[in-house]
DNA sequence: TCTATTTATCGTAATATTGCAATATTACAA
DNA sequence: TTGTAATATTGCAATATTACGATAAATAGA
């Protein structure tokens, strides 16, 4: 096999899965905090920053993209990335359902 | 290629990114929500929750074992798994730098 | 001991991901 | 138009993931 058998999963849970696999790399990872700590959120910057190839860190940020974890605005030849908040309070809100519960708390093991 | 560079990047990036990519499937997904919803959090009960069959479900709890997010514990003949609440932490720790930054709110695209 | 129950592991086929060289595209400037 | 800079796409080899049947291991009870 090797495909995930997204259909007898709910939306919302697919949804969650595919922000997670989209962090599930360090260089994504590093992009995302690359994001935020700096204004100029170009290609390029990410490309001098990270220890991959310019293809490579292209095809991070396209996925990272189709996520909807950032979104990209064109500028010139340069384009302009920066983090999509409204994504990142989705995954907020789900990990708030776990430390509210009181079963993390009184864990079984 | 194929393999992950992960010598390039930090320890912190490293292990986030392993904790998300543990979570980038919604069959994990799933069980992490049932763990939260059900005290009983015996293997046999998501088996009979999900749509996969047994030793896929076992694979998936290894993996999210193997990540840190979920504990297991023998009982008898079954193995009753809980959530590693200081691994979710370490995830809610991880996004809240990014709420709280204001670049999120003046985003430049 | 024997048997049933529960979970883990092995083996393997199908598919996905990672990384990069080569190349294409896009936008601007001269 | 030609050149240049910035980013994307293509193609491909190496590796990883997903899913499950078959089977093993461990434990409890008869």
């Amino acid at each position: 096999m090797g495909a995930t058998k997204t259909d007898h999963f709910s939306n919302q849970q697919n949804e969650m899965a595919i922000l997670a696999k989209a962090l599930g790399h360090p260089a994504r990872i590093a992009i995302m905090e690359f994001l935020i700590k700096n204004n100029t959120c170009i290609c390029g910057d990410i490309v001098n920053e990270l220890p991959l190839a310019q293809p490579t860190i292209s095809q991070h940020l396209k996925e990272l993209k189709n996520a909807g974890l950032i979104k990209g605005n064109i500028e010139g030849t340069a384009i302009c990335y920066c983090i999509n908040a409204s994504a990142v309070k989705k995954i907020q809100q789900f990990f708030n359902k776990f430390i509210s519960n009181p079963i993390t708390k009184k864990s079984c093991c």
